[in-house]
DNA sequence: ATTAGCACTCGTAGCAAGTGAGTGCTAACA
DNA sequence: TGTTAGCACTCACTTGCTACGAGTGCTAAT
């Protein structure tokens, strides 16, 4: 029993009936609806075979077919064609380029909806983010009567700023001298690699000021903590409510819950980081409330190793042909939109 | 007809009822399950009078009764008693005021979370905005080749920075003597203040750096914006699929899209600034889709002028009392840390 | 004023019959 | 030998019916 051109036909029309109906498909409404030129009885025993092979499967005794998770799998794997993105959908993506996006977390925000907007499925994005953090200006400045700045950068142009309470605050030129001394002393150095000489020396060099170097460590730790922390923006949970194969609230509930708890996605986004475009089917994902959902992730590139990452989950019943298109394009104008953005202005 | 204290005691009698089950109120269980000493048939007759006052209501005719949404209003002005935190809730306030924050979105993330994790209800909270920002601080820093960096403070420290790419970028001390220059002449206004007579006065400063005056106005500009913007954050809307009420998915669905507008959640928090506490039941609320809702909104106040709001929504029939307990007890706690937290630290 | 009793209402659960979409199998056909 | 028509069978789903029970409103007795 082969896989022939005729039972491949066949696979594909029921994944194309069901992924539009969401009903179990015969092979009488696929010998109407697809003019394969063979009869129900025909598709009737071809189907038997598919059934074997582990392609399709009935949901009850007597009624049509729906595609296994390996059936989508073959779909997704060599049968899925490409699809253009529509006018619409240009045209929606080109109106996200256009507008004048000046902070990444806007960024991210605009483009999970948009996504969400196009394909009725949830989405999730990480910001991107890069290498160990190094430091590349560390600053201080005056900020009021009891108070300075601190201000952190890091390599990647990632930064925050600390305040720091001090009982007396010197006059402006020490501080900026103070500050001249940190940023000579951190400068291009990672956290980890500032060691014992160098704190002693610091000391040395602050004199008077040295009590300034343990909220300083602090800052300097959450600052890095945060360069290296994923954020994740979300749109369209609603969606998930919309879809026949949730009607069950008590799975659209676990799902909800799933989606709820930030750590999970961050692991599922991080992990797909290595590909370009991932797609999990049913229980190919490890969580186990996503067992009957489908995962397609799309990864976007700011340099070699700033990455980020756009997740999608729906039904495993998903219009993965046109996800994935929508994510394809996505992705190109996310780095559009970054590369423009880093260049000229970036801050956390 | 007027409302005895015997109509009392079978409204609240109905309420709690319903509260505790979701299920309509007959005058039998009233009978067995709160001793009023009178007879079911007795009870009868003073639902028939509540229900034509207008306090409770059938939602068929042979059903018994549930509160009306005037009926929880008396409920809740005058017959609700407050109830003080159990030791379990207590704890879980501790163990938030406890653990060491230095953010204020992590406050709010972890304070929504907190709340709804107690009461069962979706939470949403504003961050705290105060009035319209005056600059406090705008230095420039060098930040590498090709760029500087404008630090922005306002009067109630917010801040912001941003990247500012020139051609050539002028030697640090340079740097440093402008950013001087404009410090000057910006602290202390807002930015409606500054009138063509100030620019001038600082085309004329700056000499052949005054081309930075056009990227630093838009960077104000921005700054003020996002200083104004309120951000909100939510947590715990998976509940809502929990309660019976919302069994009906479209129910739900609309609701869940209400929810993912930020617009309406920052309107519907900025209008109950100005009440500690405020409680909209089902038919008072504005938007459509909280008609079969009630929220209940509490007002914290960092100072007289800089405020934030947290919301809670739930079905009408929800436990106001504990939810007014939360509510309270959570507002003690958050001004609590963000008077500490301001004090140290604040960024944004 | 209160209550016991009773007829009445109405949503819901349970059951039986009918319907229709779909299958698998068999025998005839090209 | 592959294809197809025909047919019996399965099974979810709908419809209509009945029985049940929780609850009411009304009336008459206390």
């Amino acid at each position: 029993m082969s896989l022939n051109d005729r039972k491949i036909q066949i696979l594909q029309a029921i994944i194309n009936d069901y992924i539009e109906t969401a009903e179990p498909v015969g092979s009488r409404t696929i010998a109407k609806k697809y003019n394969l030129g063979i009869s129900s009885a025909t598709i009737r025993n071809e189907m038997s075979d598919l059934e074997e092979m582990g392609f399709i499967m009935q949901p009850h005794a007597s009624s049509g077919r729906i595609p296994s998770d390996l059936g989508y799998r073959l779909y997704v794997d060599h049968l899925m064609q490409k699809r253009e993105l529509s006018n619409e959908e240009e045209r929606y993506l080109q109106s996200l380029i256009s507008r004048d996006i000046n902070q990444i977390d806007y960024l991210m925000e605009e483009t999970a909806k948009a996504i969400s907007a196009l394909t009725n499925y949830t989405t999730f994005i990480s910001e991107p983010v890069g290498q160990r953090a190094k430091i590349k200006q560390i600053r201080l400045l005056p900020l009021d009567m009891v108070s300075i700045l601190l201000v952190i950068v890091t390599e990647d142009n990632f930064m925050k700023n600390h305040v720091i309470k001090l009982g007396v605050v010197p006059e402006e030129e020490r501080i900026f001298e103070v500050g001249f001394y940190l940023n000579r002393a951190f400068q291009g150095y990672a956290l980890e690699q500032i060691d014992q000489t160098v704190i002693r020396r610091l000391q040395y060099e602050l004199g008077e000021y040295k009590g300034l170097l343990i909220p300083i460590f602090k800052a300097l730790e959450i600052t890095m903590e945060a360069a290296e922390k994923v954020q994740v923006h979300m749109s369209g949970t609603k969606n998930i409510l919309a879809f026949p194969e949730f009607s069950d609230i008590s799975k659209a509930k676990s799902l909800f819950q799933t989606l709820e708890e930030k750590d999970v996605l961050v692991t599922l986004l991080e992990e797909s980081k290595s590909n370009d475009l991932q797609i999990l089917i049913g229980s190919e994902n490890t969580v186990q409330s996503m067992k009957d959902c489908s995962v397609i992730t799309a990864t976007y590139k700011l340099s070699d190793d700033t990455r980020g990452t756009i997740g999608i989950v729906g039904p495993t019943r998903m219009d993965y042909s046109q996800v994935v298109s929508v994510l394809n394009g996505m992705v190109q104008n996310i780095e559009r939109v970054l590369r423009n953005l880093t260049d000229n202005n970036k801050d956390g």
